[in-house]
DNA sequence: GCATGTCAAGTTGTG
DNA sequence: CACAACTTGACATGC
């Protein structure tokens, strides 16, 4: 069975995710600026559970939980820790609810640091802040009973092979949770498949296949060859296999094909995924529109 | 209300 | 050289 995935938002449910910058926060009082975040952290996961809800509802397996769940969390001057907040137990126990409903209806979750996670950087600084915001989202995933955390490669700075040599080295820095989690995707300019296969192998971590990526930015692999290995390497780890898809906003024209279209076209669906066992994230503007709509695509 | 400018962070390619 | 793009706008402010 396919089970297929929504990515942090929602476009039509009244689901919504509250969020501050530090540059606001700065303005107040340590007590004021700590008041603030606990309640934006209590709305957070309020709305990750209703989030949840909406998914069992709806047939929908996988979410993917917006990284700044708990906002400006590793900032150099506003940063904090979840037991300084005024709710931290009532926050602690919303995670474990989230833990237990995700349990109880089989819905698989995962995290996407974003773009400034880069653990290739030959730059000391950037690995540094990278490894502590990969690090608060596996506190995090360890909370809420999320499996993945799914990043990229980073950039190439002329020699992908030293940048993967980087990448490697500063994965033994990680802690055992977030190692156990990490997963590396093919981005849509430096990384393949064909780069990231191999490092994933020698980690003994999973592949995610991101399909778009792999049309805007192609290598040797076919379709089915990248999503034979993907598959081979969470089979190795006894995991379901994660695939993304999206659409591109413009058509296929060179050059304008990276931006995500509202929905999934399903020509764009590739039809050899249809038998497996896995999980797709839908890249979608529409959200959860998109996914519904993809599912009803699909099964006439 | 609604439009607008701003917000931690990295890297790359385009115009 | 400025800016958009990337997994994702939300928020405060001023009219």
């Amino acid at each position: 069975m396919l089970r297929f995935g929504l990515c942090c938002i929602f476009k039509d449910q009244p689901i919504r995710f509250r969020q501050t910058t530090a540059k606001f926060l700065e303005q107040f009082s340590r007590r004021e600026q700590l008041a603030r975040l606990s309640a934006i952290c209590v709305a957070n996961v309020q709305s990750v559970y209703k989030a949840l809800a909406f998914l069992a509802d709806n047939q929908i397996g996988a979410f993917r939980i917006m990284t700044p769940l708990f906002p400006r969390y590793t900032h150099p001057k506003v940063g904090y820790r979840l037991e300084e907040l005024p709710d931290a137990e009532h926050i602690q126990a919303g995670l474990s609810a989230i833990r237990d409903f995700r349990h109880k209806k089989d819905i698989r979750l995962s995290f996407h640091p974003d773009q400034f996670n880069v653990l290739s950087s030959p730059r000391p600084e950037v690995v540094k802040n990278t490894l502590r915001e990969i690090e608060y989202q596996g506190m995090l995933a360890e909370s809420v009973g999320a499996e993945v955390i799914n990043i990229h490669a980073g950039g190439r700075y002329g020699s992908k092979k030293e940048a993967l040599g980087r990448l490697k080295k500063n994965f033994q820095l990680l802690s055992d949770p977030v190692r156990s989690r990490l997963t590396l995707e093919n981005d849509d300019i430096s990384f393949s498949p064909a780069d990231l296969l191999p490092v994933c192998k020698e980690l003994s971590i999973p592949f995610v296949y991101d399909i778009h990526h792999h049309r805007c930015f192609p290598d040797v692999l076919k379709e089915q060859e990248a999503t034979e290995q993907c598959i081979a390497l969470w089979h190795t780890l006894g995991r379901e296999p994660y695939f993304h898809i999206s659409s591109p906003k413009n058509g296929w024209q060179a050059g304008s094909s990276r931006p995500h279209a509202d929905y999934i076209n399903p020509e764009d669906f590739p039809p050899f995924w249809l038998p497996l066992n896995a999980t797709i994230d839908v890249e979608a503007k529409a959200k959860e529109l998109a996914v519904l709509q993809l599912k009803k695509d699909l099964e006439l």
